[in-house]
DNA sequence: TGCAAATGGTTACAGGTGAAACTATAAATC
DNA sequence: GATTTATAGTTTCACCTGTAACCATTTGCA
């Protein structure tokens, strides 16, 4: 018989499950910011992101970008591609080391950057606006330890 | 002269902006899991969440297991396809609705869920080793504002 | 009953993605 | 100074993804 002997499986309760309610999270709030701006503007997540740094921190090579955005360096590579080719970001040649690109955002990249920037502003806005000062606070506590190296 | 015309442009600052850290916790939490079984057992993550809801809620509908997972209903499908295939989901048709599906772990399905659960498992108690008590539960009472309709 | 609208699920298409291979340049080593 | 090794960036490949169109079945309603 086997009647004594069915093994337990425990399954994972997902809702309860830490990485999975973290992504949910960030895919529901990350989508609902690019709704803005997609369409608006013709401008993917990635290139969005590239922009961000760049209005950041200007020349910046390819690489650098992909450190700071945590992202891959074929997608920056790709993004890069196309924000240079619409005009919204400019690529020279670094001086000394020809490999490196040097990269800042054009007129019509801060432009861009001007209107999209708010607009993510407002969502964070709205997303911490459900918590208090004191969770807030939190957040940043426990996301720094969760992140640190 | 321009001196006194210059906009303030406002860059956000991505390294304290809540969307963006969000993210990279949630792909750095995620993938690392992934990691684990992905090379192991030729395992998609849309496919071992497929795997754990099925875990969890048996005989469920292709559309019932999207609404668990939050995945795309065409992502659930495919998923589905190649765990059907691979005999680790048995797939039946739904008693009093021809269209509906009715999906269960296999007993192979089984074996690699209770492998990989235990890894998963894992990963999120080293997670929240960084974290004392009281910040665990504000971080469930955080995401759980966060996460509300 | 008959027919339009809704629903479950799959397929086609048009991208996006990471790993690995590749090119060009620079740095290190002998 | 020549040769190996490392680095910046792009391209190729194989795969994954979402949107829209699609098929089959069921439901709503006249």
């Amino acid at each position: 018989m086997t009647s004594d002997a069915v093994p337990a499986h425990a399954p994972l309760e997902l809702e309860n499950f830490l990485p999975y309610r973290l992504s949910i999270l960030s895919n529901t709030v990350s989508q609902s910011i690019a709704e803005e701006y997609t369409g608006r503007f013709q401008l993917s997540m990635t290139e969005w992101r590239v922009m961000a740094v760049l209005a950041r921190f200007a020349d910046l090579s390819a690489r650098e970008v992909a450190e700071r955005t945590r992202m891959d360096k074929v997608a920056v590579s790709r993004a890069l591609a196309r924000l240079v080719e619409a005009g919204r970001v400019d690529r020279s040649i670094h001086d000394g080391d020809k490999r490196r690109s040097v990269l800042k955002l054009s007129e019509a990249g801060w432009a861009i950057h001007d209107e999209v920037a708010p607009l993510a502003r407002e969502h964070e806005r709205e997303l911490l606006a459900r918590l208090d000062v004191a969770e807030r606070e939190q957040l940043n506590r426990i996301l720094d330890k969760l992140m640190s190296p």
